[in-house]
RNA sequence: AGGGAAAUAGCGUAAUUGGUAACGCAACAGCCUUUGAAGCUGCCAAAUCUGAGUUCGAGUCUCAGUUUCCCUUCCA
């Protein structure tokens, strides 16, 4: 495995891990299934990041393969832009496409009703919903469930034959009709569609289903971990159940289906049906608006691959679906841009200033990068504009500073507020780069508005902060996109949930999600490709509009703005975690149960144990054959149905040795779990380990001692009130003495060392 | 007569598998600063969903409960 992998430990990892250990796998094979019918968007970057760097990770291999089972719905188009987008990520490989395999699948079906497991349904599709039952009553097999597999073969050939009309029969698998698994009642295998598939044109007309399409495809492509979101968890009984039915030479693999949590992210939504409707409602400009989450309009908007993986990798993954804040994406797009763009100065609402006391225009050549930038620089070196890495003292560009300058609106006020660092009548401020001005005059038209500032200039000085400037001459004039988040609330989703009536979430579209400026910028940015990506000094980053930009009409998109900690407004008081009131009910058992319960109690035995032994007879069997209820607790956690597990004896007797300090209650359930399994003595093996717990203070104090010795900094954190470390210097000890350690007595003597 | 999954600071993720509750983001404070950015330093915050049990010791094991999400497409 690489130094530095990509993905954190997590479950999967884990699974992952022990697969390879025990040999069930040699070399994982993970995949990405998009199926093309819309666009890639920041959730399917998740799941396809996890799968890629997953295979990356532990040298596998990551498939990426079109879900493409139902032709009505997809489209070549969609196919290419999710290959592009991918790429665009850095995820490339050699794409599969489920409709490839069409044949093996088919073939694979026949097989499932020569094995009677599949049979032809040929109830109207309310029907079939009717007697598939609800969540709490079962399903009821239709009239058509025992049809011969003679008439089902040939009714299934009909099918594919083209011999009927849409909808007219279906494929079924003989699963389970009362499962409470609902998807185990019968799934869909094969549907009828008179359809024009987009890569198979009219050869079929019969097309499978999901769950029955992707366990064959998996395996087909050799697939070892199959990765879905958690929604998909009770199909997973499907997933194996095709597995474990069909045999064919072009299955390359037993592919194991697992879980992850789905990450949405906060201000945006991403169901396709969602996204189409924000175009549809002309809320945004289509699916590339640089406001979708959508890969190409995260592209479009000027958010690097680099930035979108490093935030999927910082979301990490669970077994929850989660809400991920937006500030993480934030985080990580400045992050990333932070080092690789080159600062300029734009000025994004002009306010012109006159400097009555400069003569005539002055060059100045002014740094790409501030000294920070460089010095986080791993190489010493920084991008230059034009791709290329270079020293410091070259990334440099020319500046000229003239008479008539723009500064931005809000960095002038008449009336300062308190705090306000930039210019104000009779204030200095530093022009970056260029030197310190004092503002003596504010000319005003009849309405009373600021028309020009006038200032003078001079080389150094105490200025009040630093603005940016665009000399008025040479700035070039341009549209600046700003982009803002594209709802009011961070779950458009959920609050359009709570409203009544037909309320929707576009009710909580941002209005100012698109601020468009006119703007002015330094003209050096013509001499470097269009394609650079700026931080426009005090504004945020930017870069051109692929799209609409032109160097005759240039427009900026606004990437992301800087952090700003002073107009920000302070956020929300936190949310406050509302506690309910924790009512417990009265747990349901019967009248027998009831009767072992109150005995159980009545011989000493606590509630929560008396509960498990009054529901199960075996283990009460057990502890019965012991004649001591003291050993409940000891027959519960062993899980002691039947004496054939352990002899009651022996377990009296291993008891017996703990009670009398003569072995560790950790040792003594390690061994007769080992007896359990081994059905070997515990007695003699403990004997023959020679396991006896060491209750010896004198010898157990030199382990005590080293161990403290070995850690003064963990003793002075105990000392200074951190006594959760007891458990540390306890677990040390006992690891130390090979688990022999009297647990009570080392605690006590550890306890006597750190106090004094 | 339902089945399934989950719950750890405001957010996200960890915790040597029963032994120090940690990291990132956010927030806050200080330093630094020719970007109110960045950088550096510090700080706050969890009775690990609740209650009980087992244990020298529980985020981790057992039991009971609570809350949230998913499943009744011939979509995926």
């Amino acid at each position: 495995m690489p130094d530095a992998r990509l993905v954190a430990p997590n479950f999967i990892t884990e699974i992952i891990e022990a697969d390879l250990e025990s040999g069930r796998v040699q070399q994982i094979v993970t995949r990405f299934p998009p199926e093309p019918n819309g666009f890639a968007h920041l959730g399917h970057t998740f799941a396809c990041n996890l799968n890629y760097s997953l295979a990356a990770d532990y040298n596998g291999v990551w498939v990426l393969r079109m879900d493409d089972t139902n032709p009505e719905t997809e489209k070549l188009e969609y196919v290419n832009a999710i290959v592009h987008d991918l790429e665009w990520m850095g995820w490339k490989t050699q794409v599969q496409f489920a409709s490839d395999d069409f044949q093996i699948m088919h073939d694979c079906a026949v097989q499932l009703i020569e094995k009677g497991l599949a049979y032809v349904e040929s109830v109207s599709a309310e029907e079939m919903a009717k007697l598939r039952g609800t969540v709490d009553k079962s399903g009821q097999s239709s009239p058509f469930r025992d049809r011969s597999v003679a008439e089902n073969l040939d009714l299934f050939k009909r099918m594919r034959r083209g011999e009927f009309l849409n909808g007219k029969h279906l494929l079924r698998a003989k699963i389970d009709l009362t499962s409470p698994n609902m998807k185990l009642r019968d799934p869909a295998l094969y549907r009828i569609l008179h359809a024009e598939h987009y890569r198979q044109g009219k050869q079929w007309c019969i097309y499978p289903l999901y769950d029955y399409a992707q366990a064959i495809n998996d395996a087909i492509n050799g697939v070892t971990h199959s990765l879905c979101s958690l929604e998909f968890i009770d199909n997973k009984a499907i997933y194996d159940w095709v597995l474990e039915h069909v045999e064919h030479p072009a299955l390359k693999s037993r592919p194991y289906q697992y879980e992850f949590g789905r990450r949405s992210l906060e201000y945006t939504v991403v169901s396709k049906r969602k996204l189409r409707k924000l175009i549809e409602s002309d809320s945004v400009a289509g699916w590339d608006d640089p406001r979708m989450p959508t890969i190409a309009a995260q592209r479009r908007r000027g958010i690097t691959p680099e930035a979108i993986r490093s935030f999927a990798k910082g979301i990490g993954v669970s077994r929850t679906n989660r809400t991920v804040d937006i500030g993480a994406l934030e985080f990580a797009v400045r992050d990333d841009l932070n080092t690789r763009s080159p600062r300029v100065m734009a000025v994004l609402k002009p306010f012109k200033v006159i400097l009555e006391n400069l003569e005539a225009p002055q060059n100045l050549k002014l740094s790409y990068y501030p000294p920070d930038v460089i010095n986080v620089s791993s190489d010493g070196l920084v991008l230059h504009p034009n791709g290329t890495r270079v020293p410091p003292e070259q990334a440099t560009r020319v500046v000229q500073l003239g008479k008539e300058i723009f500064i931005e609106q809000d960095d002038f006020l008449e009336t300062p507020t308190a705090g306000f660092k930039r210019l104000t009548i009779g204030g200095k401020v530093r022009l970056r780069g260029a030197g310190i001005i004092e503002c003596h005059q504010a000319i005003k038209n009849d309405a009373g508005e600021i028309l020009e500032l006038r200032c003078t200039i001079q080389p150094e000085g105490k200025a009040a902060g630093v603005i940016h400037w665009v000399n008025a001459q040479t700035g070039i004039p341009f549209e600046a996109r700003l982009y803002d988040r594209l709802f009011t609330v961070p779950n458009p989703e959920q609050e359009a949930k709570l409203e009544e009536d037909d309320a929707d979430f576009l009710m909580y579209l941002n209005p100012h999600s698109l601020e468009i400026l006119k703007g002015i910028i330094e003209p050096s940015i013509l001499e470097q490709p269009s394609i650079t990506r700026y931080q426009f000094e005090r504004n945020g980053y930017f870069w051109q509009d692929p799209i609409d930009s032109s160097t005759n009409a240039l427009v900026f998109n606004r990437i992301i703005g800087l952090k700003d900690n002073w107009t920000t407004a302070k956020p929300e008081v936190g949310k406050e975690k509302n506690l309910k009131p924790q009512i417990q009910h009265k747990l349901e058992l019967s009248p027998e149960e009831k009767t072992y319960l109150e005995q159980l109690t009545a011989q000493n035995i606590s509630q929560a144990e008396a509960i498990v032994l009054a529901r199960d007879s075996g283990l009460r069997s057990y502890l019965k054959q012991t004649k001591n209820p003291q050993l409940s607790s000891w027959v519960i956690q062993l899980g002691l149905r039947d004496t054939t597990q352990l002899e009651p004896n022996h377990l009296i007797a291993v008891v017996e040795l703990v009670l009398s300090n003569k072995l560790s209650r950790n040792m003594a359930k390690d061994i007769l779990e080992e007896a359990m399994t081994t059905h070997l003595n515990p007695l003699e093996l403990i004997q023959s380990r020679g396991l006896e717990q060491n209750n010896d203070t004198s010898s157990l104090e030199p382990i005590i001692q080293a161990v403290i010795t070995a850690n003064p900094d963990k003793v002075t954190a105990y000392k200074n009130g951190r006594t959760g470390l007891i458990g540390f210097f306890v677990g040390e000890t006992i690891k130390q003495s090979g688990g022999k350690a009297n647990p009570q007595i080392v605690q006590e003597l550890i306890k006597k060392q750190l106090e004094n």
